[in-house]
DNA sequence: CACCTGACTTTGCTTTCTCTAAGTCAGCCG
DNA sequence: CGGCTGACTTAGAGAAAGCAAAGTCAGGTG
């Protein structure tokens, strides 16, 4: 990260995408809720126990989550079961999967069990494993350094000079 | 995802690398901080300022982030000013931007002001825009869908069968 | 048609987060 | 050497998030 540093005083950042972003996921229970749907999670009470917090937090987060379109709600019918409703990813929310593996990376390097972590991805097509990496659109490997910030459309500057 | 999710009620998720990433950033301050320290903050007021938080849980979140060892607070002193603490980056909070980059990006698409983002990430080396993707070790891309979850040796199971 | 189960909701309480306002402390500046 | 500034800390209070325990309700089973 370079440049345009001197700048940032000028700046206000009250369209920051992050800050956007982290008002809907912004919380450990709404990012677990989505690891499980995104792990394949349907029902009400597996979303419960499996992210392992209370039920009226889960139907509190899982509400939010269709309210804001991450989460879908549908009837589904299991053979010789009654209709229940499941919930499943949309496409919005589906599109925060690389958020998912990103934080799985980072945990199964600086935070694993010395054992290991308890799951990894393939890739589904090859079995490869499956890591989140930053590209540009060049199609260059890009490393956290490497990254220059570069004011946008949206960006609200003060009066300050 | 597709395939073990009959088995994931035999799976204890205690080992789960995500849920241990969100213990240490977890939550909107903290993540927000990294974004500016990402973007080249180093000031402890411009931090409360930019973050947009209060002075004593800028302090709070801060000293947190050095005892986790994801920012190193050493000293440094501009010229004509006397010594001062500054916070920079350590390699481990480095490798968390890669889930700031994804958490941006779906913010650009799903949350942006209609004038667009405020800021873009551009390759230090080719300028072309920066995104973070998934990709597999056999240099695949992967769609969020794409994925198969697999069972790691830090697994715990439960003695259901 | 009484019962059971899945899917929530309601209640009451505790913990955590964050804010404002004010106080502290250490160095260079004059 | 007194004041100013940057960098925090302390104190007090309100809002938000979380938990446990109990209650509700609807559909399918027996």
């Amino acid at each position: 990260m370079t440049d345009l540093l001197a700048n940032r005083d000028a700046w206000l950042m009250t369209n920051c995408s992050i800050a956007r972003t982290l008002d809907v996921v912004g919380n450990r229970s709404t990012l677990l809720l989505l690891r499980e749907a995104s792990l394949g999670t349907r029902r009400f009470d597996d979303f419960a126990a499996r992210v392992g917090i209370s039920e009226p937090v889960a139907a509190a987060r899982l509400k939010q989550l269709v309210a804001d379109g991450l989460l879908e709600r549908r009837p589904y019918q299991e053979p010789g079961q009654r209709t229940r409703d499941e919930y499943v990813l949309t496409d919005k929310g589906a599109q925060l999967v690389p958020v998912l593996v990103a934080l799985r990376q980072w945990g199964d390097t600086w935070a694993a069990d010395p054992a290991g972590p308890a799951v990894w991805l393939a890739h589904h097509d090859c079995g490869a494993e499956v890591h989140a990496v930053l590209r540009c659109a060049a199609g260059h490997d890009v490393d956290p350094d490497g990254l220059d910030v570069r004011p946008g459309p949206g960006l609200i500057r003060t009066n300050a000079e």
